[in-house]
DNA sequence: CATGAATGAGCGTTCATTCAT
DNA sequence: GATGAATGAACGCTCATTCAT
C-alpha cells in the first residue's frame, strides 16, 4: 500500500511481519494449532489487522509458501543462465534446495509438514508447486538423456522423483534432527549417488 | 491378522473398527477436519465409546500408524529370513513399502499427510518410526559395503535416506495423482537407479 | 428426541426452553442484538446445546415464528368449523389475532419488530406467513361479496390488507405502550369500523 | 430542498450524501448487514468522515428517519392550510403518505423494516414519530365527530389506528412485492372503505 | 461396557470506532 | 476538515471430551 518503504521501525511493513510471524508460529505448532491470534501476537499487530492484508488465514500460509517457491524458481532460472551442463544444473538445484532450507529453517519445516497436509486448500496449491519443481528436474534429465550423458532405459519422471525424493528426505532428516549440513557438499553427494550409483563396478 | 487381543478381550472388534474408521475418515478429510463423531459414526459406535478404547483423538491416529509400522517391520523381518543378499533385501524393502501402500491406500495417504503434522507431532512420534525404517536400510547398506558390493566412499546414512526418499516420493506422487503401479517393477527401478546410477559409463 | 416427556424439572424439554428463551431475549433486545450466548443463558443451557436442537441462530427464530403461525392457523381452521357466517369469521380472526398477542406478548413484540426486518432470511419466511394470513381474510371477504353482504366495488385484496393493517396497528400500539385490551371488544370495534364505516348516514 | 445548512456550512453536501447513501445501502441490505464502511463507500467519503457528521451508526439512521418525518409533517401542515374539510384532510394525509413512499422507495423500505427494530430502538425513537402521525389523524377524526360527520360511538384513537394501519399495510404490501400504485386513487379507496364501510346497506 | 446429550473453551472473522497523519 | 489503517471486543459456531444413565 505504501510504495516507498521508509524503515519506520514500528509501523514498517506489517505485511512482511505477518508473513514472517505466520511461518514462525506455524513451523512451531502446525497450521491447525496456530490460531490467527497467535500469529497476530507474534507479528505485534491486532488480530483484525491480519485481515487488512490477507483474505483469511489460508491466504497467509498460501502467500508465504508461494513467495518462497517463487524466489526459489527465480534463483534456479538465474543460475541456469550460467550453469548449462546437465550435471551442473542438477547439482545446482540440489544445492539451492538444501541451501534455502538452511537459510530459512522455519520455512523448511513448514514445507516438510504443512505442505503435505491433506486439507483441501493446502493440498491443491502445494501440489502445483511440487509438480513445477519436478518438471524442471525432469527436463534437465531428459536433456541429459538426449545428449547421451544419462541412460535412456529409465523414465525421466522416475529419475526426477528419485532425485527430488532423495534431496527432500535428506533435508527432512536434517530439519527434524536439527543437524547442520554443508549444502554444496551434500548436494554433490546426492548427485553422485544418483548419477553413479552405489554399486561397485559390475554389481548392476 | 486376528491375534487374540490383549486388554480388550471381548471387544477387539470395536477396537479394530474404530482404527479402521479413523484411517478411512482421516484419509478422506484430514485429521483436523475429522471430528471424533465422524470416526465414531463410521465405526458404528457412539462418540463416547472411542474414549473407552483410546485416550483421546490423537491416540487413535497414533495407534493406527504404530500398528501399520509394526506390521511392516514384522513383514520385513520375516522376509529377511529367506532373502539374505543385500541387493535382494533392498529390493524386498522397496517392494513391501510400495506394496503395503497399494494394499491399504488410505493408510498410505495418512502416512504421506497426517504423519507429517506439526513439528511437535512428527518430532515426537512419527520420526521414531522413520528412523527405525532408515536404520534397517542403513544396516543393509553397511553390510553391502563390508561385503564390497557397495561403494565405501559414500555414507551409509546418506544412501539410506536417498533410498527411502526416492521410494517415498514415487509413492507420494502415485498417491496424490491416484496412479496405479506395479510394486515389484517399481521397486526394481528404484533399486536399479540407486545401485547403478543414471549416468552412462564414464559420465561420473 | 425423547418421545415421552417425563416432566423432569431440570432436563425437561430443552427444545421448548430454548425457543421460549429466544422469544424472550429477542423481544427484549432484537434479533441482531441477541447473541446466541444470551439465549442459551436465558434457557439455562450451554451455548453449544442450542446447536443440538437447531441448525443455527436463524433456525431458532424461524422455528419460533413458524410454530406461532402454525398454531394460529390451526385455531382459525378449528374455529371456522363452527363459525361460518362471514361477519362472524372476520370477528373471530381479529379476536384470535389480538388474543394470541395478549397471551404471548413477547411473541407479539417479535412479530411487530423482527418480522419486518429486511434481513434476507427473515424477510423470506415472514412474507410467506403474512401472505397466507391475508389470503384467508381475502377469501372470507370474497365470499361475503358473493353472498351480497359486502360491497363488490372494492377489491377483496384491498379490504383484506385494510383489515389486517387495522388490527395489526391497534395491536402494535397496545404492545408498545404496554396497554391492556379486551381482545373480543377490540375485535368487534375494528370489524364494526371496517364493515359499517365511520361516516354518519349520507356522508359517503 | 437545499436549505442553508446550519452547523455544517461548508459540507452540507457530504452530510446529505452520507444520509442518502445510508438510506440506499440500508434499504438494500438491512441495518445490521450494512457496515459503516459500505455507507461511506456509497457516499464517496472515508469511513472516519461519517463520525465527523454523526455521533455513530445509529445516529445516521435516526437522522435520516427524523428528517423524512419532519418533511412529511411540514407537507401535511402546509396542505392543511388549503384543505380544511375532514374528509379531504384524511384523503390528503393518506395520499401524501403513499406518495412520499412512492417518491422515495428506499426510505419507504426503511420505514417498513429498519424502523421497527428491537423493542428498545422502536420504543424510544420510532414510536415518537408514529405517535405524532396518529395524533394528527386523531384530531381530524375528532373534529369530524364534533361536526357530526363521523360516528361518535367509536373512539377517535381506534379509528386513527385503523386508518394508519390500513394505509401502512397497503403500502407495506406494495413495497414488498414491488408493485406500483396510484397514490391518489389508493388513498381514495382506503378512505372510502373506512368512511363508508364495506357492508351493503343493512348489513351492520 | 456403551451410550449420546451436554458442555464450554476456543476458533476464524467482522466491523464500529478511534486517531495519527 | 478528511483520511483510512489499526484496533480489539464480540460474534456464530464447532467439537474434543465427560458423565449420568
Amino acid at each position: 500500500m505504501k510504495p516507498i518503504e521508509m524503515g519506520h521501525p514500528a509501523s514498517a511493513d506489517k505485511y512482511q511481519r505477518i508473513l514472517d510471524a505466520a511461518v514462525e508460529v506455524i513451523a512451531e505448532r502446525g497450521y491447525f494449532n496456530s490460531p490467527v491470534s497467535a500469529i497476530a501476537a507474534r507479528a505485534g499487530v491486532a488480530d483484525g489487522t491480519i485481515y487488512l492484508y490477507f483474505k483469511n488465514k489460508d491466504d497467509v500460509l498460501r502467500t508465504a509458501i508461494d513467495r518462497t517457491f517463487g524466489q526459489f524458481h527465480e534463483q534456479v532460472e538465474e543460475r541456469f543462465k550460467t550453469v548449462t551442463d546437465v550435471r551442473g544444473q542438477l547439482e545446482e538445484i540440489a544445492r539451492m534446495h538444501l541451501e534455502s532450507a538452511a537459510v530459512n529453517r522455519n520455512m523448511a519445516i513448514l514445507m516438510q509438514t504443512e505442505m503435505r497436509q491433506s486439507a483441501k486448500f493446502i493440498a491443491e496449491f502445494s501440489h502445483k508447486h511440487l509438480v513445477r519443481y519436478i518438471q524442471v528436474v525432469r527436463e534437465v534429465v531428459r536433456r541429459g538423456q538426449q545428449e547421451g550423458i544419462f541412460r535412456r532405459d529409465v523414465s525421466d519422471g522416475v529419475v526426477a522423483h528419485c532425485l527430488f525424493g532423495a534431496i527432500d528426505e535428506l533435508l527432512s532428516s536434517a530439519v527434524f534432527t536439527g543437524r547442520e549440513y554443508d549444502a554444496k557438499a551434500t548436494a554433490a553427494q546426492v548427485i553422485d549417488v544418483v548419477l553413479n550409483g552405489i554399486g561397485t563396478v559390475g554389481s548392476g
